[in-house]
DNA sequence: GTTACTGCAAAGGCTTTGCAGTCTG
DNA sequence: CAGACTGCAAAGCCTTTGCAGTAAC
């Protein structure tokens, strides 16, 4: 089971690499799983980190050089974050955030309501409009109860 | 007026400080002033260039520090960005913010109707929530014509 | 065989810190 | 005068780049 759903998303990831002209390596390989098997909306050192363990010899840049590539090919997105290292989300479709604003955690939420909300007409007319996205921000409940020990990273 | 403004706003700037138990220096004054007159939600190197040139003796180091001594005590707030600098802005009310993804400008909306964007119960229920804002992407009327000039940021 | 991709090393942004001296209240 | 604040210099993160070698198709 758990290894179907790698192998389905192995082939899955050759259509995509195929279907955006890009060379299918054991690298991006290794990146494309650990993304997809992630939902902290991790960074680059978070992906290099994980997969470090198996893959030893793939390098910082290289895992930096894909996410920037993917990002580029619409695999990815990049999500907002009140600084610190840029973070990516795997998931391109509609949906929305939480953010802890003391660990930087960032929760995805699924609600259609939010997806419903309408642009108004006076950003419409104005710009092009590409897609939005409420964020909510919060003290997550590990924060609250560790209000010490946890150092806000802004 | 512009002078009455001005003198309005020390004025203010003063009672904040002596409200949070802060020292008045001209460092601060100026670093105030600056925020007060921005709109564009200006990083740490943007607000030490713009004081630079009639204050050229504030080191780039105290203007950091100062943002986040602010950022602190709530005078100010730190903006969702997509990498790159950190943004501030001096707006701490309900707003929201048209991104452009080229750019990276951000424009401030200020829309009754996304203000009353309900947070869901299955959010409010499990986190304490502080905030939310509804960011808009988009490509700016000036990255649409100038495709070829601008590079994103990121 | 070509071209895209990788790893290395180095550099480039932005942010933070320790410390000694200075200023505010 | 005491404590808060500043400027300097240095270090710390995170990200990007040039280049030579390697792998994919």
């Amino acid at each position: 089971m758990q290894k179907d759903n790698r192998k389905e998303m192995q082939d899955q990831f050759v259509r995509l690499c195929k279907a955006h002209g890009l060379k299918i390596t054991p690298q991006r390989i290794a990146i494309f799983m650990a993304l997809a098997g992630s939902t902290e909306h991790p960074s680059a050192d978070n992906i290099y980190r994980s997969i470090h363990r198996e893959y030893p010899h793939i390098s910082f840049e290289t895992v930096n050089r894909t996410l920037l590539l993917f990002v580029e090919k619409g695999l990815l997105d990049v999500v907002e974050s009140f600084s610190g290292a840029r973070r990516f989300d795997p998931h391109t479709g509609q949906h929305h955030h939480i953010h802890c604003i003391k660990c930087g955690q960032i929760v995805d939420v699924f609600e259609e309501a939010l997806d419903q909300v309408a642009i108004p007409e006076s950003i419409s007319k104005n710009y092009h409009v590409l897609g939005k996205r409420v964020v909510v921000h919060v003290i997550c409940p590990a924060c609250q109860s560790n209000q010490s020990k946890i150092k806000e990273t802004l």
